[in-house]
DNA sequence: CTCCTATATAGGAATCGTACGATATACTGC
DNA sequence: GCAGTATATCGTACGATTCCTATATAGGAG
């Protein structure tokens, strides 16, 4: 049983996730993995520092990872870490489908 | 495909549950529905007023819904907006399993 | 109506989050 | 080395969040 002891943790995973611009990098990565960080601030409008300080939030709370690429930085979702956060939704849900 | 333009939307329900005592609150309902609310204060060691102050953002969110019974007031998980957040998130996730 | 319990709201203090412009760092290519 | 591009960090302003105490509101019992 993880729930009790996991919370904290999840906590800070749902918060990372809880800003829009944050959660639009998490939906782009899923579809699109390995993009890189410039490629964020045209899209979600706003400032190159801006995206870089979301990119860090999402860092730090474990739910990407990154690899150099040349000048450039590529960012793609922490599988584990998006499976993890989902397992404690599944804990809250009582309509358990959506098996897909 | 919602993935779009339920970001917003799913981005203030995960913010609700971004913080331990609301992420406590809900794991805690999905095991007990129908907990009133005086229960809270007790358990995460926060005053009354706080309790209520979390309660009302979950609530704003759409996660929880609520039952007068007599003088107290009882919390129940909103299944359908659980289920919703799960299906954001399965959007992120290409380790598909974990159907439990 | 009065008292008691349960919950919500108001007000305020401390802290955190979010955005920006300016600047630093890191790599590439010449 | 220097110049250019890509990211990160610094500094800072402003708004939001979080928690408390004090107070208001709502319902039940007498």
């Amino acid at each position: 049983m993880q729930t009790q002891a996991a919370v904290p943790a999840a906590a800070r995973q749902f918060k990372a996730l809880g800003h829009p611009v944050r959660l639009g990098i998490a939906v782009r990565l899923a579809r699109e993995p390995e993009t890189c960080a410039c490629d964020f601030a045209d899209v979600f409008q706003v400032s190159q520092p801006t995206v870089s300080q979301h990119l860090r939030v999402l860092r730090e709370a474990g739910l990407v990872r990154t690899v150099r690429r040349g000048t450039q930085i590529c960012y793609s979702l922490d599988d584990a870490a998006i499976t993890q956060v989902r397992a404690l939704l599944e804990t809250l849900d009582r309509e358990v489908p959506l098996g897909r």
